[in-house]
DNA sequence: TCATGTGAAGACATTCACAGCA
DNA sequence: TGCTGTGAATGTCTTCACATGA
């Protein structure tokens, strides 16, 4: 499959968020710059951007909405289900599962893992919570490929290597630490404060209105 | 003040992070190789990056880790306080502001907000939770610039409007809705399902451990 | 006519490579 | 000696602009 930038997986990510939204709208076909005025990125971009999926849309009607959310999808998760787990199922950990379960047909987190004796054997969210003891028999016998952190600083390098020797391909980090995992491994960090620093410095500083 | 761009806004966060932990640990200067090593980075690009900050090092030494710091949080908070508030204050507003206040000096997450009355009046992790009604007069008087929103999808446009009624500058959404905000307005989006979809595509997809 | 798909240009970001310095 | 600071080169991403097609 062709080769693709981190910046072009992020924006068909939202395109076919919009694109589900204008379904559940009954909306039949889309032009680019539709998509354009409500991702933020530019027409042209939306164009290249589908370039890589390999939907032809047709000038008169310009996408069929859901043939082109289907091409999407097939592309960024090809056949099968992506199992994930996540470990820490604290406040953070029990939101994240909240909202993501349900959402994607294609994703599907099956299995938290935490330490603490109350939460371990309930089902919370429709996910079981297992014993980080655990977490090497659950994750291969589930074929786990990616997991989500959402433990305490001191924590989370240790967990790390744990998921890494388990065979995770894929960690969504939102504990406060750089891990320091295999160049295989692909990591995104989501650390809450330097999301706010960030917010903070360009509410400063203004940009003009950017999309990313 | 000279402009910068996102990127490089985003890697001087981690790199004053990462100082922070240096200095932490007893450390008095450090090289751009080193800060490569960690922050995945090139040296090149981290000296490029330092450019921007105004911070000379030497050539036998390299950064005096204090004085870099120093410089750094100058460069991107200025001198005052930034003060910020949160809207919705479920698991994963608590578990924000759990988690930032009081790690970075110059932002305080001062002012929650939340419709439900069992929160109202109460504080929660240093944080005074105010009704939703209350938010004009609190944000003006308190000269919030930042908001952070948490709030369900269906409420998340209705409460961004407000928020820029209201003057706020900037808005990290953890929110799944692209908000349509006026161009001077920042908006930085932390779906989290989107980030999901982006870790799983690339656990599948190997991509060469790139930072980011 | 009006939007798509796409070569080519342009803008932006990163790396190279080396002079200069302590 | 070995690192910094930085022009210049390279590489990547985005936009332009237009031929094409319904």
């Amino acid at each position: 499959m062709k080769q693709v930038s981190e910046k072009v997986v992020s924006r068909l990510i939202i395109y076919r968020k919009y694109l589900k939204e204008l379904l559940a709208d009954g909306q039949k076909s889309i032009f680019s710059h539709k998509i354009s005025a409500y991702t933020g990125a530019s027409a042209a971009q939306v164009r290249r951007d589908l370039m890589n999926v390999g939907y032809n849309g047709t000038p008169v009607k310009g996408y069929n909405i859901k043939d082109l959310m289907t091409s999407i999808s097939e592309f960024l998760e090809k056949e099968n289900t992506i199992e994930v787990a996540i470990v820490g199922f604290g406040n953070l950990g029990k939101s994240i599962v909240d909202y993501c379960n349900g959402r994607n047909s294609r994703l599907s987190i099956s299995a938290a893992f935490d330490t603490d004796p109350n939460k371990i054997n309930r089902v919370i969210h429709g996910c079981h919570c297992y014993a980080n003891t655990e977490m090497e028999t659950i994750i291969k016998e589930n074929k786990v490929e990616v997991a989500i952190l959402a433990v305490p600083r001191e924590d989370a390098q240790k967990v790390a290597d744990k998921l890494v020797a388990c065979g995770i391909k894929g960690i969504l980090n939102y504990s406060p630490t750089r891990l320091q995992v295999p160049a295989n491994i692909y990591v995104e960090n989501r650390d809450m404060l330097m999301a706010l620093e960030k917010v903070a410095y360009f509410a400063n500083n203004v940009h003009g209105g950017k999309n990313k």
